[in-house]
DNA sequence: ACTATATTTAACCAATTGGTTAAATTATAT
DNA sequence: ATATAATTTAACCAATTGGTTAAATATAGT
């Protein structure tokens, strides 16, 4: 592993798991086992380092759920996959949500470019994908006449709040004693899928 | 204006818009004319005076929301002015949502433990009040039967995910020439209305 | 072997910042 | 008026931390 892979995989844990300002420097160059120095050698600065590491999450994110809504499925059939691959995605990959979301809570900056940067380059444009897919089903009478932009904003919602607000909101269902994180996430999938679904329906 | 009301109200100010990390003890101080010591002689370090502030703003929230279903309207109509007023609410506050993510995105202690005394006191429990609702609503059919606990986060998620991942939506949504964010958000209450209580119709 | 270039290290620096303290000022009670 | 307690101020402190630098070491080209 080369002395820019190291730096890399440990910057990566590290921030996914503090977040830019809660990751020091000091400690990314600990966990790569290489001197701090060499840092900003590769990478400059602490913020091109973590937009680094940011731009690899994302692409991460985006471009396998970006692929659902290209199949030749019908839209139903896509939208329930996209629920059940991405909070697979999350379960897989817990501290993915957090990591975006503090990223946003810092203004998102660095994830507005990345963006950018993705449209620009015609990439894993999971957006773009989503509204012609549901642009086809409303006009084929898959699904009844709703606005695109807000079905793909309630979506993503409804399928990452719960991720977002955990530490809010495990307070209120721990109070029910038998309560089981791992099934509660597998009810939410089907949840999601039926309310929404239905709610499309023609 | 007593010292104490003007360092919280200035703290208020400050840390909505930066969030714990963002905000300098001395920048509360200079925006409440007061000295930098003060800070600590009324509040002790600079979390105890956060989480005061975290707590303020968050009963704010919650006790308008909670109150809707308490009411004797239809659930449908509860859900209703839910989405329209918890919207309306954060279009007149709109540093809220952010506030709440960053808080939850440093691991949401603070909000978790405001959450646990909210409880304790049998306080502004909007979660209660609408799994109360919402069950009552199945029973007497006015809606098929779902588990109140998802339904209510995905009305949340649906409300607020659009604020917290606005710096990454709005650069998709302002591709479009002619998009109006004040338009587009009226538009995204009736969306949400539209599409959730169509799925849970019986 | 020699030179130029790339990589690595250890020591250092300047700025930031939450928090403290001792002395000064003001308010309260007797 | 005087003692006591509460409030306010300015100066100070120690720790943290992103970043720099000059010298040392390794690598590659000729």
């Amino acid at each position: 592993m080369s002395t820019e892979e190291k730096i890399l995989q440990a910057a990566m844990d590290i921030f996914l798991e503090k977040g830019l300002h809660g990751t020091k420097m000091q400690e990314i160059a600990d966990k790569a086992e290489i001197n701090k120095a060499m840092l900003h050698y590769y990478f400059r600065s602490k913020e091109k380092l973590y937009a680094h590491v940011f731009e690899i999450v994302f692409k991460h994110v985006f471009e396998e759920l970006h692929q659902i809504f290209t199949s030749e499925e019908s839209f139903e059939t896509q939208v329930h996959t996209f629920v059940n691959k991405y909070i697979d995605l999350i379960k897989n990959n817990p501290r993915i949500p957090l990591f975006i979301i503090r990223e946003l809570g810092q203004g998102g900056e660095v994830a507005a470019n990345t963006f950018k940067n993705a449209i620009a380059a015609e990439n894993y444009m999971l957006p773009h994908s989503f509204i012609v897919a549901a642009k086809n089903a409303v006009e084929t009478k898959q699904i009844k006449p709703v606005d695109p932009r807000h079905l793909l904003i309630t979506l993503l919602g409804s399928c990452v709040f719960f991720f977002i607000a955990e530490p809010m909101i495990s307070v209120f269902l721990n109070n029910d004693p038998s309560f089981n994180r791992e099934m509660f996430i597998n009810q939410r999938k089907n949840e999601i899928i039926n309310v929404l679904l239905n709610g499309i329906k023609p």
